[in-house]
DNA sequence: AAAATACTTGCCCAGAGTGCAAACATGCAC
DNA sequence: GTGCATGTTTGCACTCTGGGCAAGTATTTT
């Protein structure tokens, strides 16, 4: 099964994305891929902590060496699945109609984080890096950094409906709320379901994805201290 | 010189806060603040990634060995002065009426980080780091640990004011929404004003976390940037 | 085929982080 | 005070990280 790669295509390669991948492009991703498997796999033989980058890299076929060309460290290597994870929530977020209300593209793009083939490895990831502080640290990362891509992607958006400069803090407030909204949706999902990958299990995580979106759109008032709107100035 | 240490009243040390602190205690503390304060130093001079943990030990008098006593990392000893910073919003939570509407409690904290004692030192450790992916990492660390302790303070608020359970996914959601606009605000004000102390560079501070929580209350209603109250300058 | 380019690897080195045991400081009882 | 128990610091030795460098190997271009 030799990759469609006849020579008359091989010119347009190098170029980054669209065009048939070459054949260095198919190695990189070949390894990375490798990288990670090996990562995870050791993750969940030995648990975290317990292997260094010199097994990863044997394990993968590869140096040591090379595994630092790819990744800066055992945690960079394991919170790529978490990253692509979030892209898949991102990318989802820029389908988005852009007359949209804004919570709302939010709400449908977490919500497609509840399917099994997206969820599965950062459910493992998660449960198997609890106790781990290297690992969480790196995770945050992941997170963050989603957020600054939403911010991006919402400042894009914004600037097509308004005319004049975009509220800044209305943008960073908003994004690192829905992410913050998103994060706490996922804590409480494994709390409740421990990263179980069923139907029923996936339901409830997009329904407390629906939910935590629903708060932020209400401003939090429902809860038990009887002042819903909070009178402000 | 001995401080005051009555031997009746010595039993009360070791056991942990409101006592007289022991000798032990005094040391310890002292070899902390050294500790962070060599590490600020080193920061301020010679740039964040340009010197090593023996740079601090030797800058604070005590081993290498001993550093790693006291604090697991160089980031971590520099975060410790985001923690202090952070347990401070954290204490003026803890502080308002139980019976107040939550998001004005949070606006409450938040008000009070800006002040020149308390912000000085967070503020030029993030126009320091700005550029150091280790140090935001731990900076980030610190958000999100502050985040749990909001979560925690909130539970018990509610645990007094609700008879049943408190629903987990509303702390947590509200809990990490605030800190991600306070930490909106700060980048707002960093960006807007360069952690620049004087009053009015406060004042902008005040507003901008005055306005997240507004936000927040109001569920990021407004979704053209013309409604949020204007910057003032 | 040969030259240009990109990727891999081994070698080497400074620095991070940690277990251990000896030295040292403090607290407590007599 | 003396002496013992307990907590803290330090040096030592060791493994692991992370990255510069140059030689080697694969891929692409001419």
């Amino acid at each position: 099964m030799t990759p469609s790669l006849s020579p008359s295509a091989a010119h347009a390669a190098a170029s980054g994305d669209a065009g048939v991948p070459s054949r260095r492009e198919l190695n990189k991703a070949a390894t990375r891929q490798a990288i990670t498997d090996a990562a995870m796999d050791l993750l969940r033989r030995r648990g975290p902590g317990n292997f260094t980058v010199e097994d990863i890299a044997d394990a993968a076929g590869i140096s040591r060496r090379t595994f630092f060309n790819y990744f800066g460290s055992t945690e960079a290597a394991l919170a790529s699945v978490t990253f692509g994870f979030l892209d898949t929530a991102l990318q989802q977020f820029r389908l988005r109609p852009a007359g949209e209300p804004i919570l709302e593209s939010a709400r449908a793009a977490l919500v497609e984080l509840a399917d099994p083939m997206t969820v599965a490895p950062v459910a493992e990831l998660y449960s198997l890096g609890q106790t781990n502080p290297q690992l969480s640290r790196s995770e945050l990362e992941a997170w963050d950094h989603c957020t600054e891509q939403i911010i991006d992607a919402a400042r894009e958006r914004f600037a097509l409906t308004a005319a004049g400069d975009v509220d800044e803090l209305y943008l960073r407030a908003l994004a690192g709320s829905v992410i913050s909204c998103g994060k706490a949706a996922m804590d409480v999902w494994f709390a409740r379901c421990g990263g179980d990958l069923t139907p029923e299990s996936l339901s409830v995580l997009r329904q407390l994805l629906i939910d935590s979106m629903g708060l932020l759109g209400s401003g939090f008032a429902s809860q038990s201290p009887a002042t819903p709107s909070p009178d402000r100035h």
